[in-house]
DNA sequence: ACAAATGTAACCGGACATGTTACACGCATG
DNA sequence: CATGCGTGTAACATGTCCGGTTACATTTGT
């Protein structure tokens, strides 16, 4: 979803955007989406400025926003499938287990972020309009 | 954490093992590892039997067994991230990003699944028998 | 027949994300 | 400089999901 609001940002290029009306595009809160960009920001993928008429806007061109980017953004770049499980010690497996498998799972989340790699927003934005284009023409 | 279970019923090749002892040794409970172990079944990747005196054993070798498979076993071959979310037919982005999304996961996924098939319980549980054994070495 | 073990349902509880409300701060505009 | 808009942020409610817990029927070896 996190996509959803950057496509919607690049949708309009260098126009600032509100949360809220992020809010009501994705169908969610302004305050979700808040929370949202907050993490965009860290990730410097979004400029975000207070104030009347201001709101976010894209801190580069779509073209140099991979989807790698954005997933490292918003999930913490922390390697998943280990919830702080205490293996008991009673099991001759159970502390070894953790360290094996942490090697393949680091691999293979670097796999996926490769592939997203060679997507980047502009690629996004390009098939939403396509796929928007055509459904325009059958309306209602 | 399948994989845990893997391994150990790999650990004991053949021998019948309850649920009770993989419970503990992965330090849980019964209900959690048949639930757990139900999906194992369907996926033929393990064989359970009731009755006195027997459990669950691996229906292959652990060399024969990728953890592609258990993946898919556990988390159901579905793609992730798309939590229905109805996206407001208000925006123009709405419908349309849900499709180009989806044939972006697939591939990262398919990307991560590919990754996870090069290596099998046979090799998790060699590296497990080395790691142990250099434990093994310096006890308390 | 009995004990051991699974299959399964029902319910509870904690973790986590999101919805919701509320409020203080920054900033452009007049 | 006062006002209004919009963000940053906290506090709390809600909903969902997973795992724990208990309970019981069923199957199967001894």
């Amino acid at each position: 979803m996190a996509v959803h609001v950057l496509a919607v940002l690049a949708y309009k290029e260098g126009d600032p955007v509100t949360s809220q009306f992020l809010a009501s595009s994705v169908n969610t809160h302004p305050v979700t989406i808040r929370r949202l960009l907050l993490a965009l920001q860290q990730a410097d993928l979004v400029e975000t400025r207070k104030g009347a008429g201001r709101g976010s806007r894209l801190s580069r061109s779509p073209a140099r926003i991979s989807l790698a980017e954005v997933y490292q953004a918003v999930e913490g770049e922390e390697s998943f499938a280990l919830p702080p499980q205490r293996p008991n010690k009673g099991c001759p497996v159970g502390q070894c287990i953790q360290q094996a498998l942490e090697k393949v799972m680091a691999s293979a989340q670097a796999a996926m972020e490769r592939e997203l790699g060679t997507t980047n927003l502009g690629d996004i934005l390009e098939s939403v309009k396509r796929s928007c284009a055509f459904q325009k023409l059958a309306p209602k």
